[in-house]
DNA sequence: TACAAAATCCCCCAAAATGGGTGATTGATT
DNA sequence: AATCAATCACCCATTTTGGGGGATTTTGTA
């Protein structure tokens, strides 16, 4: 019989957790495709040995002493931006997990899933998926939602939108068919709601109640 | 025995294929907790007719005669933000899926499911869930990656970032400890990267590429 | 219908920001 | 040696911005 020869999937593990750690050490272990090729407690240690270790997938946890996994997840996507980052997680914290994708996460994996759960995430992230819970994804696609409650009128809104989206006031005033003293007028009136006197702390108010869309479509 | 008082999800379905319409009709009315109170085959109709309808959910198809289904979901989030729209769609475009969740959408429905199917999602729903397929789901997560193949060197992106969030060459220097020459001339070299000349054009390309987070974190 | 809120427009003014030039220096990387 | 990235400087004209004062019309609702 002819040797198969694949190329086995490198992967490292940063967990502090020791037992969580040799757990899914050994069931890794237990798959040929897969090679564990270290494992760290901490980000700045896994950091070191990255050109040595050269991963195909990182097993992050997401609380780790000294740097956390969203900072690490971005450090080592920096450096090798085709290494894929699974964040190991208990309990979802939204923003933690908003900001991980962010990062540059490519999925989620439960701490306490059982071997084909594991081999089948990570397969599935191999294969260019990204492999979460529905929970996860459901908070994902909850944060474009829930902005309501804003102070602000539609149109005053439509104008912001066009400040964090960089235009002048002449050039909102054109796409919205008023005049430019028009957008003035809604700029002060939408200053003094927000309680703000510039253009980047309306900006920074309304995006972190979700008054404008923070991405432009 | 006593009599459940139980009120009874209203709910209006807007899909131009008679035979889908027709078909969730029939479902729905299976179920004794939902009232199908009415049909259209457009968005315009069941717009005239939302406040005798007022309805707890709309099974809304996105691809419609007339405004589609991504415009109305924006017009009856605006005239009843507690009310519920599902999509009812068979294959995901990407781009799609990403307006009509923006748009204040609160699931997917797949157009072949079985009842016990449709069912469970319109509960999740109203449990404050957004069901979803797992494709659909990973599909919004991934819009958080594959940014990359910035031409832009990493301290352009993060003045460019600046200019995103509304600040001025002033601010982004104070921020990045540098002289304000040196983010002008860092501006000098994005604009005829991207070959623009203004933030609100270098904002739309470097956005639309996913070089800057559009959300402001 | 009467009132309030929203949307529209106008003027003045001074300070700040912007965009386009044309440079220069330093430190990596190749 | 050559290139690129990052840093800083000075000139200039134009535009933008923010704050002040108003005014008018439309709209929704009490």
């Amino acid at each position: 019989m002819i040797e198969r020869l694949i190329m086995k999937k490198r992967i490292i593990i940063v967990e502090d957790n020791i037992s969580i750690r040799e757990g899914f050490r050994a069931v890794l272990e237990t798959i040929e495709k897969y090679e564990v090729m270290n494992l760290y407690s901490n980000v700045e240690e896994a950091l070191e040995h990255l050109d040595q270790d050269l991963p195909d997938i990182v097993l992050m946890d997401i609380e780790l002493p000294g740097m956390d996994g969203i900072a690490g997840t971005t450090r080592i996507k920096k450096q090798y931006p085709d290494c894929i980052v699974l964040i190991i997680t208990v309990l979802e914290d939204s923003e933690k997990v908003f900001r991980s994708l962010c990062a540059g996460a490519g999925g989620y994996i439960v701490k306490n899933s059982n071997i084909s759960e594991i081999v089948q995430n990570i397969d599935e992230a191999l294969a260019g998926g990204a492999p979460m819970s529905l929970s996860i994804a459901r908070m994902v696609v909850q944060s474009f939602q829930q902005q309501q409650n804003s102070p602000l009128t539609e149109r005053e809104t439509e104008v912001l939108q066009g400040i964090a989206e960089g235009k002048s006031y002449s050039k909102i005033a054109l796409d919205l068919y008023v005049s430019k003293e028009t957008i003035r007028s809604h700029i002060k009136n939408i200053y003094r709601k927000l309680e703000v006197s510039s253009k980047a702390d309306a900006i920074k108010v309304a995006n972190s109640n979700k008054w404008v869309t923070g991405r432009a479509l």
